[in-house]
DNA sequence: AATGCTCCGTGCGCTGCCCCACATAAGCAA
DNA sequence: TTGCTTATGTGGGGCAGCGCACGGAGCATT
């Protein structure tokens, strides 16, 4: 499912949950969907921020990101064309405690709080398919957690890696190594170091914020347990239409 | 101060999700809601278990939990009787990759998937107050993730206690240091270290598998700001009823 | 009062990541 | 070319928590 870069809009529908609404649905709220481009960089919602979009993306990469008072922030997920961003329209918060920001330039299709809360309300394949993401949303972030105390940096920047990698449907991913590191919590020292292991064996390589995989396979094989954990649930949770899928 | 465990069942709305219900809702409810014990130890669900009920807590806590093939573990969230457990019910992947434990003896009442999906359908407060609690517990697990990241094993202890003692509405719970161990993902002798100096301090005290907070503000001023980032996000989400609580 | 079990205390070397300070290198602009 | 900026490399000292090993203290049963 790889596909070329674009710089015209988007279809709606490369955005999976938007894919897999009934044509009923999804012909309902197409005049409600807003085409709109994510520019790298762009803080799209800051802590306590009230949401008045929620984001479907087409492409590019999102994070989810906790800040501490101490100035040190964490990623606690990544979003992609597989999900959304602004779950907290329709679970009823508006807002979260977390910041998010584009980590990857892309495109998204957004719907106003007032549309959303109208079609979830419906309680059809929206909601069941919006309530299926934010439950994978959660694993992925408990996932995060455990792997943060528990694996080696070597490890989670594999990690990070492959699931940036799905997300942007790309084996290259530009980005420094100084974000990487504000991304996982720790200094820029650390990534250059465990960059630099990676480089070392053929399985990246990087220069000047351009980080390209070479060997996936063997990423995978020096991943931890973490990120299969993640995949498989979301597999489970949304299955990937039917249109052939070589994963 | 163990509780023995109640043959005369708690009143529903000692659970605060059930207290939150307008009459007619609870009303209609209560006929399926069933009384269950929770006993010091139980393990409700492992990982990927198929759940059959939603268990609305009344007393007790119960810790979710992820579990890694090294055999480590970590908390990633407690639950009191301010929520509930088996939210995948409704959330509809109806299991998670999480584990669940009762780690302080109680009791909750529970409802069947069937009936909680038939009341969640209909839209109402149920569905509401459900996701409220559902992005709370997002905001929970999301917060650990980080503090698990960045801050001294000292003050997660701190944390621990205070959201331990929250749920149990007590000074004192019953538990080892090394289960504290487990849960916070550490060894059992940094336990001992980090309870010893809470000790020394006046703090707390604790002996063979019961620990007591003698002075509950100093324990305020030393844990972590993770602790009134999620307490803040609960009242903000979910508001304790009218009885005066103290900030 | 002796045994046995659980729970807690302590010491020691080790490692992964931290903090700080600079040293190169790659691009860009004039 | 020179010079500026951003990105990456390296090295030294420090510390929190790990793994291991064992010592000792509370409590129940006999």
């Amino acid at each position: 499912m790889t596909k070329t870069a674009k710089k015209v809009p988007d279809d709606p529908k490369q955005n999976l949950i938007l894919a897999a609404l009934p044509a009923q649905d999804y012909e309902r709220m197409l005049p409600d969907l807003e085409f709109v481009t994510m520019p790298l960089g762009w803080t799209m919602s800051e802590s306590g921020d009230h949401i008045n979009y929620l984001h479907f993306p087409t492409s590019g990469v999102v994070s989810l990101i906790y800040d501490l008072e101490n100035g040190s922030k964490s990623e606690v997920a990544l979003v992609g064309n597989e999900g959304m961003v602004g779950i907290s329209i329709f679970m009823g918060g508006d807002s979260m405690p977390s910041s998010t920001e584009v980590q990857s330039a892309g495109s998204a299709y957004r719907l106003s709080r007032k549309v959303m809360k109208r079609e979830f309300a419906l309680g059809g394949q929206l909601q069941h398919l919006a309530l299926l993401y934010t439950q994978a949303l959660i694993s992925q972030t408990a996932q995060t957690a455990v792997c943060n105390q528990h694996h080696s940096l070597d490890q989670q920047l594999c990690r990070w890696l492959l699931m940036t990698m799905d997300r942007l449907h790309e084996n290259e991913v530009v980005i420094t190594q100084e974000l990487i590191a504000n991304l996982l919590g720790v200094r820029r020292e650390s990534i250059t170091e465990a960059a630099g292991k990676l480089q070392k064996e053929g399985l990246i390589t990087y220069s000047r914020g351009l980080i390209k995989v070479l060997d996936r396979p063997a990423l995978e094989k020096k991943v931890c347990e973490c990120y299969e954990v993640v995949t498989k649930e979301f597999k489970r949770l949304l299955p990937p239409p039917k249109s052939s899928k070589k994963v």
